[in-house]
DNA sequence: GAGTTTACCGCACGATCGTACGGTATAATA
DNA sequence: TATTATACCGTACGATCGTGCGGTAAACTC
């Protein structure tokens, strides 16, 4: 399995060579260790597809620099299981509890990134002012994860191609 | 759980107020069940989806009414657990195997039927031709499964608002 | 150096799940 | 009617998983 379900307490010791115990202790239940798996995969997230673009400038500029490490990130694979948020989302989205909170508010930060930078672009005159901020950040992730997890069931690297041109159409409709 | 993998043997008999061992016996594996699943979901999805709109005009009147059907289809819920081939995808995409060879044909088959109905609407002159199919399924199949996701976890309709609206926007561009 | 915390281990329990096998009615068939 | 197939049941086994508890050795603190 994979994602924060196929996250067992058993497995995660056996790869850092310790025991269950040892490792349950450490986190203290299963939720906890997801949580912080979560925190994790948002972090990895950040540093390898937010830092790298950091330093652009701010609006179209940036977003155009996010949707390729965005890409690149997947493409590259960098964590098996494809986009982590994504998995969390399909695999929590009906299961109430602390878990699904979580990943709720990230996508919800996530979201607000995107907002904030689409904005920028809008105010900045390099996208036209009618189109709503929410519906493109809705586009860019949908793509990015349909790219995701396309791909590992296609093994066609085309799919980041056809991600690609989708995120820039809907970046100067 | 939910999903293919959420399904059990033990969960499905309780359901049809049978034993175990008779579901089993029904089926002879868990993954003949789970692919008996599969078949059923997609069926259902045919039923409700395209089924409402097979009347209509093949190109672009029938591709904007599929994608009418198809957030309608996932608004009301129709299945818990959302866009059943969706989650399918993102739990086995990295698990080879029938199931996962299975989920990969019926999105083959469903980019197919989407890809000809993109290809009719522009040699009808209603697409520009400079559009690849492929690129606007792909990018209606992404929309449409982030709308499934995106509403579960956030209990916001207003996401099928932004999947109608990018939908449209990709058909139009 | 005594006491306490920390990191890890070993073992065991209960729950869940897929699977297997033998049994028993009822229905179909010849 | 005799035979066979069908549908379902009861029970059991082995594997996996989360969890709890007592123990031990090293590290740290006073």
């Amino acid at each position: 399995m994979e994602g924060l379900g196929g996250l067992t307490i058993g497995g995660l010791a056996a790869e850092a060579e310790m025991r269950k115990s040892s490792v349950f202790s450490l986190f203290g239940s299963k939720q906890e260790l997801q949580l912080a798996a979560l925190n994790g995969a948002i972090a990895q997230f950040t540093e390898e597809v937010w830092v790298p673009v950091a330093d652009l400038e701010p609006g179209l500029e940036r977003l155009l620099g996010l949707c390729d490490s965005w890409l690149s990130y997947h493409q590259r694979g960098v964590l098996p299981g494809g986009c982590f948020l994504t998995t969390a989302s399909v695999e929590f989205d009906a299961r109430p509890g602390p878990l699904r909170d979580a990943i709720a508010a990230c996508m919800d930060r996530w979201y607000g990134v995107l907002e904030h930078e689409i904005e920028a672009a809008t105010s900045s005159g390099d996208l036209p002012s009618d189109l709503r901020p929410a519906d493109i950040a809705f586009e860019l992730n949908a793509l990015a994860a349909a790219a995701s997890y396309g791909f590992k069931l296609s093994d066609d690297p085309e799919v980041f191609e056809r991600a690609r041109r989708s995120m820039r159409r809907a970046l100067r409709a």
